[in-house]
DNA sequence: CAAAGTTCCTGCGAGC
DNA sequence: TGCTCGCAGGAACTTT
């Protein structure tokens, strides 16, 4: 999309998780994308107008780029049978959104559930728009331990709850908060503050945990993200860190960090599955 | 029945 | 007593 002018939106549905803005699609046709970029999971386009749309994909949500050759081919034969999974080329059954661009090339926003989320940020506002107002520090940045000792050191929730609270640090979701915590051989119950020395310092434990956040997520981006059951980049490619699962969705399995020996378990956190091992996570 | 995300609401208890 | 805050849990959004 990067470098490419719109030349028609077309949308399929009037909302995702909320409306979309007001004169979406006309107020972003015949702008181009100078730059693209991502702040928690959110994706930021700044525009030639100096607006920015703002996407999220949600927990179902993709992008699929089809190049002007791919569009060719899908006009002449209306071939809805494609190599994009449930991305079937155009007017699948979830495709909501499609932008097509001045070369001729189309990206299709598809979302099953519509947890997805896009908006338009006017001029000057990103710094107080409401999904983006309070959200931490990012883990790629120079976030670190102390940091992150200071936001927990007066927490008494769960360190799992604790991780997945966008406030304390962003892109951290339910399957890396398992990943990381069981690498890091702490129990997801265990209370935040528990982490945290008195004099506020992180205790080695902590540590460890932070730095295994940053491991996991960038082991992820690496193999091309999680496919719990289709997750896809833009040309349909399937993310291959499943298979890298140590703890998450192994309920019943051998914990495989070296000479535990204990078993997996599943519990629930907050409405959402944890899966640890009792026996090395403390 | 459970699911990868996020926000909002309610109810409860602690502390001032 | 009343107020605020933090926290836990649940609901909401929807389809597979």
């Amino acid at each position: 999309m990067l470098g490419r002018r719109i030349t028609e939106v077309i949308l399929r549905r009037d909302n995702l998780r909320f409306p979309f803005p007001d004169e979406f699609a006309s107020r972003i046709t015949g702008r181009s994308v100078d730059s693209i970029r991502r702040r928690a999971k959110y994706l930021l386009l700044n525009l030639d107008d100096g607006r920015i749309i703002l996407s999220h994909l949600g927990m179902s949500g993709r992008y699929t780029l089809f190049d002007s050759e791919k569009v060719k081919q899908f006009e002449t034969t209306k071939n809805e049978v494609s190599r994009f999974g449930s991305a079937t080329g155009f007017e699948g059954r979830h495709d909501h959104v499609e932008f097509r661009f001045d070369d001729g090339s189309v990206a299709v926003y598809t979302d099953p559930r519509r947890f997805g989320i896009m908006d338009l940020i006017e001029v000057g506002e990103e710094q107080i728009h409401p999904l983006l107002e309070s959200l931490g520090p990012e883990p790629f940045g120079d976030w670190s331990a102390k940091q992150l000792a200071k936001k927990l050191q007066n927490k008494t929730t769960n360190i799992k709850v604790a991780l997945l609270d966008q406030r304390v640090v962003v892109g951290v979701g339910n399957i890396y908060a398992c990943e990381a915590l069981h690498r890091s051989g702490i129990h997801p119950q265990r209370q935040s503050k528990t982490l945290v020395r008195k004099d506020g310092k992180p205790t080695k434990k902590l540590q460890r945990l932070h730095e295994n956040v940053v491991q996991v997520l960038e082991q992820a981006v690496e193999v091309g993200g999680s496919s719990l059951n289709d997750f896809a980049d833009v040309n349909g490619t399937l993310g291959y860190f499943g298979h890298h699962f140590q703890a998450y969705d192994r309920e019943d399995q051998p914990c495989l960090q070296a000479n535990c020996g204990g078993t997996i378990e599943r519990i629930t956190q907050s409405g959402r599955s944890t899966f640890l091992c009792p026996r090395c996570q403390r």
